[in-house]
Order: structure tokens, then C-alpha cells, then sequence
DNA sequence: CCTGTCACG
DNA sequence: GACGTACGTGACAGGG
């Protein structure tokens, strides 16, 4: 044994935070054999399995602990019997795996220590000061700010979850003095968490002010008298003793009484055998298999007692792990179908089931591009195949010509697919897929049309929107506590990343097939929840039917004329060229107009403009909104906004956009994400054709290089106010209700009953102004932010909403219970049921106000793309027979291309289904009204 | 890979 | 009282 001291490195690990966090990070997993609860040992396992894989290597530790709290009772709450008093409870399925993680610790060899009547921290700041007066250096392994005090002469915190160090520079970062003096500043800013005092009225930012100018807590409180407000001057003074009582409960005790020394926390090496089997014994059975591997032993068996029912029913609301009836996910266990006798029994399966889960490989991401390349079935948990069709075989390096040969063991590409499209079309199969819309799109092109279908991603949109996001990697991991297989580790990255049909099959299969079991178990999982939590007609009626509607769209694609789109580059680069030369001239020396950090030096460091602001990594910032003051004083500021306006256009729309051109078709094919934007709007992506510019009239342009076939027409509907018509409904104002109804202006309308205008007298900044709020309204309208908006004073801004609000009760009212519900159920709700998430409503902080504005907007904003979705997934039955196309989506508003002949009807038609797609599930009280215009491109329809 | 900026509804 | 602020997206360029 070595004595701890010059080279040593001690870890401290605040064992608490690690088991908190790993309880709140993770589902309610129970033991399978017995129901115990054990989701915060899973995840406190495997923070500890991170902690040690991330912990080698130069920097690695030599001693190491884990630090708990022990007993509720400390030395504290003898000085102040409220400390800590408004700690909530700890939940009742955490409490009985507490001794378990001090079991896991011992079994991963690591020394677990606590103290009755101490807090980890004491323990922790003793540790660290008996480390560092022997010479070593220590890391605190925490986020805990109570514990910033320690920084400093070789001791650093690490915050392990956002892999951050956290030293002296890091401290004053934080709080805005050094570790010295945070004991002051806290003391001063009380802790709401632990429920330390403080001096009423002074936050962090005060109080290092305080110190900083007075020196220390001590220095201040003499002086007090000193102060110049006199609110602050009272409060320090009348407060003393509390301030004072404060301080000696945020300081750390490094005087603990410890019955071990430093020497006793060396690192060991964790026994395998005395690990795995407490691993195995909690039923963690993927990492069991993990560390097995990194200890290079045998995972041990875990045994699969079926859990009695009454064990079961003991945790109430506990979701199982894995359910019952599922093994083990084992990429081992696949089969590889080599023949097309192979194949039948799967398909005979699939069949007498009545559903399989699919999924397919590619050669690509890009679903118009890409090349088939195999196909995995998943009939039953582990029950799992894959039917490589184009795997290529291995050829050596050099091999030019003869890799390019199939590789042996796969069925003929056509005669597999034969045999698969009956079964992928037999209306009496569910195929069940992860993000359908990518295989269906693929196999269309192969002249499968894939139905009816599931899709587990979308389910898990319509149950969690707003939780999470909806990939299978974070889906498998969150409910199946499975790590799947990374598509990297077969592909590599970079430059050296090979396709697909590259892939050894045994490789492919373990891949492949496991995709598909994954599947199929979030299916069994999630699917029975759908009717639990009431959105199953969300996802039957508004989610599950768009795919294929989404699918059509995507394959049509929309004409782009490349020869507009390149004339327009051409303009713009000269354009541009011309702007550069004279900015250069300005500047008086050459530099990068593109570089932000550069244009900022020169206005405002060169020049020394006033208004300059820098981000949080110091760069100067120059964003529109601050050019645009100072373009009317100054032509350098004036010239880089307009350049920055071609370089968009140019980069973004006439470049790009050429790029997405299919040489095949001719034509853009965009890619709409269901699950992608929480409100239930789509996302388009690759390339995206929802931002096509419009606002400006340059921009406007690009519009013209969307255009029709000859003999078509471009028709574009979209919904009237569509957002504003349905907050006159949910917040029932009938003035609002009315003037949709009778057809006025609305916004001229509002700023009548605002600034009791006559609507004949009405002014367009009036109008302006009032346009601004409706549209505030909808965002979750604040002070600040209006007057941003309209470059008002704030007090001004201020002073128009709260007219507002007085003129139009019913809004504050919504807005009001639209909170109050989102606090009560941690989500809000569309009119059509859907369900928006909102995690953060209850947070503190700086969170708060966000997640209060997205709460408002989210009902509306989602009411409107349901109705939006519901029209598209009507239309296609619609206007079936009619020589017309519905080719794109931009949230309120749908592109067609139809023949001349057929431009009237098809308006007429899209625009009945449109104006009634809420019906028959809601009955607005507010029409809805759909402009259309046509013409030979898109500038001309909109 | 992250940040800043800017295009849309 | 302090903090940061309209809502929802995606793409591109720069810079480490």
C-alpha cells in the first residue's frame, strides 16, 4: 500500500446526486422475478460502469470513494430546525433500493463510506482537505454548487453530466467570487433547496457585488451602514443574526470524525466474479453482458423465475422492465434466412399471428436514392430474421471488379420479393415498423405497397411528445433498457464509411434482425398504453393515416427549374462580389464578411460603435436586429445586412436547392418528419421546402423556380388565420368569434377595441401594432418580448397588453387555466386530444418562463396542425380521379399540381375538405376560410 | 461538432 | 427578487 500523498488523485463521488439523478432519469423498472423496484440501482450500476470506463487513462485516480448522506438528523438542524424542512419526501419505490446502490458500490470494489448524523458533504470537504494537505490532488465528483466551496490548490469538481471541470475560474463563473468567498455569497443568497435564509431580497448576483466591494461577509455586515439603498441597508442590518446563521450552515465541516484514513480508499480492481453475480442477481441483464465483456468473463445466467402475480401487484403504476413474457434481447440468437425455404416458415408465422414487425436495410438514408440491400422480420421477442438480398461479397482492397459480386447465402433479389409482397400487403397482417414512412417509400420503389401498418415511432409521438424524442435508440434504451447495436460500428464514419451491401451477412444479421425484435417489443410495450392514456384516436386518426398520404407526397416530389435557380446564383454572386469590394473598402483592409466575430471587431471594436454586444464565448455578435440601428447612420452596417441577405439566398435556396434536383425525376423530393416538432406540426427536411422565402421581394423570387409541368398549374390553398380563429375558440372571445364570422379585418378589429379607433380612422401602424399582439397572444405574449417586436419601451409594451387583457378577459382567462392545467398535469391538450408534454411547467429558473410560453402556444399551435393533418389524410379519396397531385405541405397551407382542365374543380374540392377537416370530431365556432390562387409557379399561386 | 445567423409559419 | 424572455422548425458558414 501506498501512503496517500505528492501524485496521488483522489475521486470523490457524491453517491446522493448519482442515485437522484439515476432515479429520475429512468423509468419505474422493477426486478422481473419479484417486482422489486430497482430502476435507480440500473442506472446508479451503470453511471458507476461509466464512471470507471471514463476514469483510465493518465488522470486516472489512485484512491476513490463513494460519499453518502446518512440519517436525517445532522448538526444543522440543531443550529436551525428548518434546514432542509421543505425537502419533499423521498419517493416510496427509491426508498427500498438506498442500501441496494451501497451494495452495488461494494461490489464494483469501491469504498462506500457515511456517517450517521453527517452529510455527504462534510465528508467530502474532510476528504478533500486532509487530501489536499498531504499534497494531492482531488476531483469531487458533482454538480452540487454547496460544494464549489472546496475548489482550489488542486481540487477541482467535475460535473459528470455535462462532463464538465469546474475549477477556481469555474467557481467564479458560478457565483462571481472565488471559492474563498462563496461561503459569503451564499450565506447571503440563502438556497431555497435547503432552505437556508439568507438576506431577503439578495441573490447570487447582489451578494457577490456585496462581497466583492466589501471584502468578506464579516467586513460587509460591520459596514452595512455604509450601503446606499436603503431597502438593502435594513435588510443587512435587521438580518444579521439570520445571515449570519445562514453562513454557518453552507459551511462545510472538514473536521468530520472519520474512522478510516485516505490509504483506506485505494483503487482496487472490482472482483468479477463478486460483481457479475450482483449484477445477475438484480437482473440487469444487459449490463451483466456488458461488463462480462469489459472484464473479459463469462456473463453468468440470470435465472428467469416467473414473478408471482401478487409480487407484481405490490408496485402499483411500476412499469415492468422487459415485459414478462420477453427474453433477452441475444443478437446472437438471429437467423439468418439463406433460402426460400428458409423464408416460409417466417412468413407462415407472421400469418398466423397476424402481424410481423419489418424493417429494411439500404444502401443510403436518402429513401429516393437508396439501393434495397436486405429485409428483417420479427415475429416474437427474440424470435427474429434477416434476409440479406444485396450484400455484396468481400473483395480484397484492391479488388476493382470483383467486389462488386453478390455474396453467397442470399435469396435472388426478385424471387425474395415475390414471396415478401403478398405477405406486405395482406390487409389481414400488421407490419409494424420503426419510422414506416422510410421502409414504405423504399419498397414502393420496388413495387411493394406496404399496408396496414404501425409504427412504433409514431406511437410513441402520440404518447410522449415533448418527454422525448422518438428514435429507436433512445426508445430501446429508455423502455427496454437495451443499447442496440450502432449502425457505426458496422459502417464506420467518415471518409472511410462503407454502404450498407458492404457488410459482412453474419454482421448484418445481428444488426438487422435486432432492429426489427426492438420493434416488435416497443410494440408489445407501447401500443396497450395508447388506449391508457386517451390518444388513441390521435394515433389512429391523425398520425398512422398521414404516412402513407406522406409517402405519395415525398415520391411526387415538385418540378424545380434548375436554369431560374442558376441564373439567380449567378445575379447574386455578382451582387455580392460588388458588396464585398465595398465593405473592404470601408473597413479599409480586406477581411471575411461571412465571419460574424470579424464584422463585429470592425463596427465595433475598429469603428467603436456603440451597441455592440458579444455571446457567451466572446465573439462579437452582429445579428440583423443590431445591424438594422445601425444601418441608417452607417452604410458598413447597411451594406453587411444586404450581403448577408444574398449569401442566405444563395447558399440556402438557389445553391442548395440545385443539389436536391433528382436526376432521375427532375424533381425535389422533401422529406416530412411526423414525430420531429412537439406541437404535432411537420418538419421538412433534405431539403427543406417550408422555408421557401416569401417575406421579401428578392427572395420571393426563388418561388418562381417551383414550378408546373406543361399543361399543369401550380394551386396552393391555405387556411385563413388559422391560429388566431382557433384561439377565439378555445378562449370563446366573442368579439373575436364575430368579427371571423362577419369577415373583418381582424387586426384592424383589435386595434379598434384597443385604442377605441373607428375602423374608418383606422391607421396602418395602429393596425400594425394590434397585429402584433394577436400574434404575442399566441406565443405566450410578455412585456419584453413585444416590445422587441414592435421597438417599443418596454413600460409601453407593457401598457398595450394589459389593455389588452382588459379588453379581452376570456385571453388572460385561457392563459391562465392553460398554466394552471399544464402545472396540475404536466402536459397540455390540443382540440382533437392530442397531447403535448411539458416536462419543464413545474421547473424553477430561468426554464419557467419558457416552458409557461410553449404551454400557451402548444394547444394552438397543435390544434392547427391536427386540422391541417386531418385535411391532408382526407384528400387524397378526395380528389381521386381528378388530374391533380397534392405535392407539399407548409403548415397552413397545401400545394397542388393539376392539370389546366382540372385547376376550378380541384380548388373546389380541396377547399371543402379543408374548411371542414375539424368536423365532425370538433364543431369550431369560428368559420374556417381557405384562400387559393394558381398560377405556372409557386410565386404566382401564393 | 457547436454556435450564430436567418429562412419560413 | 433574479433571471431571461415571444412559439415552432431546419440549413448553412465559420471556427476550434
Amino acid at each position: 500500500m501506498t501512503q496517500f500523498g505528492k501524485g496521488c488523485h483522489l475521486h470523490l463521488i457524491d453517491g446522493s446526486a448519482f442515485i437522484f439523478r439515476a432515479y429520475h432519469a429512468l423509468p419505474p423498472l422493477t426486478r422481473k422475478s419479484d417486482g422489486l423496484p430497482i430502476g435507480a440501482v440500473s442506472g446508479f450500476c451503470n453511471m458507476l460502469q461509466k464512471y470507471v470506463e471514463d476514469s483510465s487513462g493518465p488522470d486516472a485516480p489512485t484512491h476513490v470513494a463513494v460519499i453518502f448522506d446518512k440519517g436525517s438528523h445532522t448538526f444543522r438542524n440543531d443550529m436551525y430546525d428548518l434546514y432542509k424542512a421543505n425537502r419533499e419526501a423521498m419517493p416510496e419505490d427509491l426508498r427500498p433500493q438506498i442500501p441496494l446502490t451501497r451494495t452495488a458500490t461494494l461490489a464494483f470494489n469501491i469504498a462506500c463510506k457515511e456517517l450517521e448524523g453527517f452529510e455527504a458533504d462534510d465528508i467530502i470537504a474532510t476528504l478533500a482537505c486532509q487530501a489536499r494537505e498531504a499534497g494531492g490532488r482531488v476531483t469531487i465528483i458533482s454538480s452540487d454548487k454547496d460544494l464549489m466551496q472546496l475548489v482550489g490548490d488542486g481540487v477541482e469538481m467535475l460535473d459528470a453530466m455535462k462532463n464538465r471541470r469546474i475549477d477556481r475560474d469555474g467557481v467564479f463563473e458560478k457565483f462571481g467570487v472565488f471559492p474563498e468567498r462563496v461561503v459569503d455569497v451564499q450565506a447571503l443568497a440563502g438556497d431555497s433547496v435547503d432552505n437556508v435564509p439568507g438576506a431577503p431580497g439578495i441573490g447570487i448576483k447582489t451578494a457577490a457585488l456585496l462581497i466583492n466591494e466589501f471584502g468578506s461577509l464579516e467586513e460587509l455586515l460591520d459596514r452595512a451602514g455604509e450601503i446606499k439603498q436603503p431597502k438593502r441597508r435594513e435588510t443587512l442590518i435587521e438580518k444579521r443574526d439570520q445571515i449570519e446563521l445562514s453562513k454557518k450552515l453552507v459551511q462545510l465541516d472538514c473536521n468530520t470524525p472519520l474512522d478510516f484514513t485516505l490509504d483506506d480508499l485505494e483503487v482496487k480492481e472490482p472482483d468479477p466474479e463478486k460483481l457479475l453475480a450482483f449484477l445477475a442477481e438484480m437482473e440487469f441483464s444487459t449490463l451483466t453482458k456488458r461488463i462480462a465483456n469489459a472484464l473479459g468473463a463469462e456473463a453468468p445466467v440470470i435465472t428467469e423465475a416467473k414473478a408471482p402475480a401478487a409480487a407484481a401487484a405490490a408496485t402499483p403504476g411500476a412499469a415492468a422492465a422487459e415485459a414478462p413474457e420477453m427474453p433477452p434481447i441475444d443478437p446472437a440468437a438471429y437467423t439468418w434466412v439463406k433460402s426460400a425455404g428458409d423464408l416460409a416458415p417466417w412468413i407462415a408465422q407472421a400469418r398466423q399471428r397476424g402481424w410481423v414487425a419489418v424493417d429494411t436495410e439500404t444502401t443510403g438514408l436518402n429513401e429516393m436514392t437508396c439501393e434495397l440491400v436486405g429485409v428483417s422480420l420479427a415475429v416474437e421477442p427474440g424470435q427474429a430474421c434477416y434476409i440479406p438480398l444485396a450484400h455484396r461479397a468481400a473483395g480484397g482492397e484492391a479488388d476493382l471488379f470483383g467486389s462488386d459480386d453478390l455474396a453467397e447465402g442470399q435469396i435472388p433479389m426478385q424471387e425474395a420479393l415475390d414471396i415478401l409482397k403478398p405477405l406486405l400487403e395482406d390487409p389481414a397482417v400488421m407490419k409494424i415498423g420503426q419510422n414506416m414512412k422510410y421502409d414504405a417509400k423504399v419498397l414502393s420503389r420496388y413495387g411493394i405497397g406496404v399496408a396496414p401498418i404501425d409504427d412504433t415511432m409514431l406511437i410513441s409521438y402520440a404518447l410522449h411528445a415533448g418527454l422525448h424524442n422518438h428514435g429507436m435508440d433512445a426508445l430501446s434504451e429508455r423502455y427496454l433498457g437495451h443499447v442496440p447495436i450502432p449502425i457505426k460500428d458496422l459502417l464506420g464514419s467518415g471518409k472511410k464509411m462503407i454502404t450498407f451491401d458492404r457488410v459482412p451477412i453474419e454482421e448484418a444479421v445481428k444488426y438487422a434482425a435486432e432492429d426489427a425484435d426492438i420493434t416488435l417489443r416497443l410494440w408489445k410495450l407501447l401500443k396497450p398504453r395508447l388506449h391508457l392514456s386517451r390518444v388513441t384516436r390521435v394515433y389512429e386518426g391523425t398520425e398512422r393515416p398521414l404516412v402513407p398520404v406522406l409517402a405519395e407526397m415525398e415520391l411526387a416530389g415538385v418540378q424545380v427549374d434548375r436554369n431560374t435557380l442558376s441564373r439567380m446564383s449567378t445575379a447574386f454572386a455578382q451582387k455580392m462580389a460588388g458588396l464585398e469590394a465595398e465593405l473592404h473598402e470601408l473597413a479599409g483592409h480586406p477581411f471575411n464578411v461571412n465571419s460574424p466575430a470579424q464584422v463585429g471587431e470592425i463596427l465595433f471594436a475598429e469603428m467603436g460603435l456603440e451597441g455592440g454586444k458579444k455571446t457567451k464565448t466572446g465573439a462579437w455578435s452582429t445579428p440583423a436586429e443590431v445591424l438594422e440601428d445601425l444601418a441608417t447612420e452607417h452604410d458598413f452596417a447597411a451594406r453587411v445586412l444586404d450581403y448577408r441577405q444574398l449569401q442566405k439566398l444563395k447558399s440556402t435556396y438557389t445553391d442548395a436547392l440545385q443539389e436536391h434536383i433528382n436526376p432521375e425525376t427532375g424533381r425535389v423530393h422533401t422529406s416530412y418528419s411526423i414525430a420531429g416538432a412537439n406541437t404535432g406540426r411537420l418538419a421538412s427536411t433534405e431539403p427543406n421546402l417550408q422555408n421557401i422565402p416569401v417575406r421579401s421581394e428578392e427572395g420571393r423570387r426563388i418561388r418562381e423556380a417551383f414550378v408546373a409541368p406543361e399543361g399543369k398549374v401550380i394551386v396552393s390553398l391555405d387556411y385563413s388565420q388559422i391560429e388566431l380563429r382557433i384561439l377565439a375558440h378555445m378562449a370563446g372571445i366573442d368579439a373575436l368569434k364575430q368579427a371571423f364570422r362577419d369577415g373583418h379585418d381582424i387586426h384592424a378589429m383589435t386595434a379598434s377595441e384597443m385604442f377605441g379607433v373607428p375602423m374608418e380612422e383606422m391607421t396602418s401602424d395602429i393596425r400594425r401594432r394590434a397585429k402584433a399582439i394577436n400574434f404575442g397572444v399566441i406565443y405566450g405574449i410578455s412585456g419584453f418580448g413585444l416590445a422587441r417586436n414592435l421597438r417599443i419601451p418596454r413600460g409601453e409594451a407593457q401598457a398595450f397588453i394589459d389593455r389588452y387583457f382588459e379588453r379581452f378577459p376570456g385571453i388572460k382567462t385561457y392563459m391562465d387555466d392553460t398554466i394552471a392545467f399544464a402545472k396540475e398535469h404536466d402536459r397540455v391538450e390540443t382540440l382533437f386530444g392530442r397531447v403535448i408534454h411539458t416536462p419543464e411547467i413545474n421547473a424553477k429558473g430561468p426554464h419557467a418562463g419558457f416552458a409557461r410560453r410553449a404551454a400557451i402556444n402548444a394547444p394552438i399551435q397543435g390544434t392547427a396542425a391536427d386540422i391541417i393533418r386531418r385535411a391532408m389524410i382526407r384528400m387524397p379519396a378526395a380528389i381521386a380521379g381528378q388530374p391533380a397531385k397534392m405535392l407539399l405541405q407548409v403548415h397552413d397551407e397545401l400545394i397542388f399540381e393539376v392539370a389546366e382542365e382540372g385547376v376550378d374543380k380541384l380548388i373546389a374540392t380541396a377547399r371543402e375538405i379543408m374548411e371542414g377537416a375539424a368536423e365532425p370530431v370538433v364543431k369550431l365556432d369560428v368559420p374556417l376560410v381557405v384562400d387559393a390562387g394558381q398560377g405556372k409557379n409557386w410565386a404566382e399561386a401564393h
